[in-house]
RNA sequence: GGUGCGGUAGCUCAGUCGGUAGAGCAAAGGACUGAAAAUCCUUGUGUCGGCGGUUCGAUCCCGCCCCACACCA
C-alpha cells in the first residue's frame, strides 16, 4: 500500500517551476527535492536561477547547494541521492515535492536507470584523450571494430554516446545495448507528474528578460570568478560558457549575452521535447492560479 | 547634386556565362540509460527592391525610379 506521494513538477526553464514548487511545498508543509543538474553546485548561483536564500530558508531543498563543481555528479548519483532524500522526507511527511528541468534525472528518480557494472575510470580517460587527439573518425573505427551492435544501431555521429559505449565495451566485454533492459523500477511511493507550460512566445520573452536580469545581478562577475574552472563539465552550462568566450576576447559582450538567450531558448525547446513524450505528465497552464489546479489533480489520484 | 558599391529566406551572404535559386545562423520537429543546461539527427518557395524594355524565356542584360552605405561637391 502506497501511502506516500511524490508530486513531481517539471517544465522548461523559466516557466516558473521554482516558485510554484515552493508554494506547493508550503501548502503540504513538506520539503523539495530538486531534479536539476546544475543547481546542486554550490559555486553556481545567478546563472542557474537557483532559489533565493530567502526561498531556501522557507522550504528545505535537497540537491541544491549539495555538491561542488569539483565532484562528479551524474544521473545515477542523482537517483540514489534523491531516493535517500525522499526516504528521509517520508519519515515525517506523507507528501514530497520534486521539481526540476533535467528530464533524465526525473526519469532516473521515477523509473530508475538500468544497472551497469562499474567501468574503469582509466579506460574512460584514455578514450576521452584519444578522441580529443584523433577525432570522430577514430571513435567510429573503434566502435565499428569493437562494438558492431552499437555501430549498426547506435548514434555514430554522437561522440558522447560512442565514448560511453566504448567505455562499457572495454570495461565489461559487452555492448552497452546488452545493459539497456528498459526495466521500469517500482517505487514504494506514488507519483503525480505535473508539467508547467505557457505559450512558446511568452516563454521566450520570459527567458530573454531573465537573462537580462541575471546580467544586472552580476552574472559576469560570477563567471569571472569561475573562469579558472571553465573546463570542468559543470561549467559547460548556458550562461557561463558564453561569458567565458567574452572573457577570452572571442565575442563582444552583447553578442555573448544574445547567445545566452538563444542557447537558453534551445535548451527550453529540448526540455519540452523530452517532457512532451511522457504520457504521465498532467500539463497545467501556469497563467491561471496553478496551485488550485494542482489540488484538483491530487483529488483524482 | 555627381560618382561608386549594394538591395536575393527572419538575419548575414553566395549564386545563376539568361532556363524562376542555396549555405551558415535563427526557427521548427525529433532522439536521449553514469557529461543531460550535455550530445546528436531531420527540415530551406523566397513578388531574387519597384516599373518598363530586349528575349521563346529576365532574379541575371538595358533604361528609369525607390532605398541603404561610402566618397566627391
Amino acid at each position: 500500500m502506497k501511502n506516500k506521494t511524490c508530486i513531481v513538477i517539471v517544465g522548461p526553464t523559466a516557466v516558473g517551476k521554482t516558485s510554484f514548487a515552493i508554494e506547493a511545498a508550503r501548502h503540504f508543509e513538506t520539503d523539495i527535492v530538486s531534479a536539476d543538474s546544475r543547481q546542486c553546485y554550490v559555486e553556481l548561483n545567478i546563472g542557474v536561477a537557483k532559489p533565493s536564500p530567502e526561498q531556501l530558508r522557507q522550504v528545505k531543498h535537497y540537491f541544491v547547494n549539495s555538491h561542488s563543481i569539483h565532484q562528479e555528479v551524474n544521473a545515477k548519483l542523482f537517483e540514489e541521492y534523491a531516493l535517500r532524500a525522499l526516504d528521509e522526507i517520508f519519515l515525517s511527511h506523507d507528501t514530497a515535492v520534486v521539481t526540476g528541468g533535467t528530464g533524465l534525472y526525473v526519469k532516473a528518480l521515477c523509473e530508475g536507470l538500468d544497472e551497469f557494472p562499474e567501468t574503469d575510470p582509466v579506460v574512460r580517460k584514455k578514450i576521452a584523450d584519444s578522441f580529443q587527439n584523433n577525432g570522430l573518425p577514430w571513435l567510429q573505427k573503434e566502435i565499428e571494430a569493437l562494438d558492431p551492435v552499437f555501430f549498426n544501431n547506435g548514434e555514430i555521429q554522437n561522440p558522447q554516446r560512442m565514448m560511453r559505449a566504448l567505455e562499457v565495451k572495454l570495461s565489461t566485454g559487452k555492448s552497452i545495448f546488452e545493459f539497456h533492459l528498459h526495466a521500469k523500477k517500482m517505487r514504494n511511493f506514488s507519483i503525480v507528474k505535473t508539467g508547467l507550460e505557457m505559450p512558446r512566445q511568452q516563454l521566450y520573452q520570459q527567458i530573454n528578460a531573465r537573462v537580462d536580469a541575471m546580467m544586472d545581478q552580476g552574472l559576469l562577475d560570477e563567471a569571472k570568478s569561475l573562469y579558472p574552472d571553465k573546463n570542468i563539465n559543470a561549467l559547460r552550462t548556458v550562461g557561463y560558457k558564453e561569458l567565458f568566450e567574452y572573457i577570452d576576447g572571442k565575442d563582444p559582450l552583447d553578442v555573448a549575452v544574445n547567445l545566452i538567450k538563444t542557447n537558453t531558448r534551445k535548451f527550453a525547446k529540448r526540455q519540452l521535447t523530452w517532457f512532451r513524450r511522457d504520457q504521465e505528465i498532467n500539463w497545467l497552464d501556469t497563467r491561471p492560479a496553478g496551485l488550485k489546479l494542482l489540488l484538483k489533480l491530487l483529488e483524482l489520484k
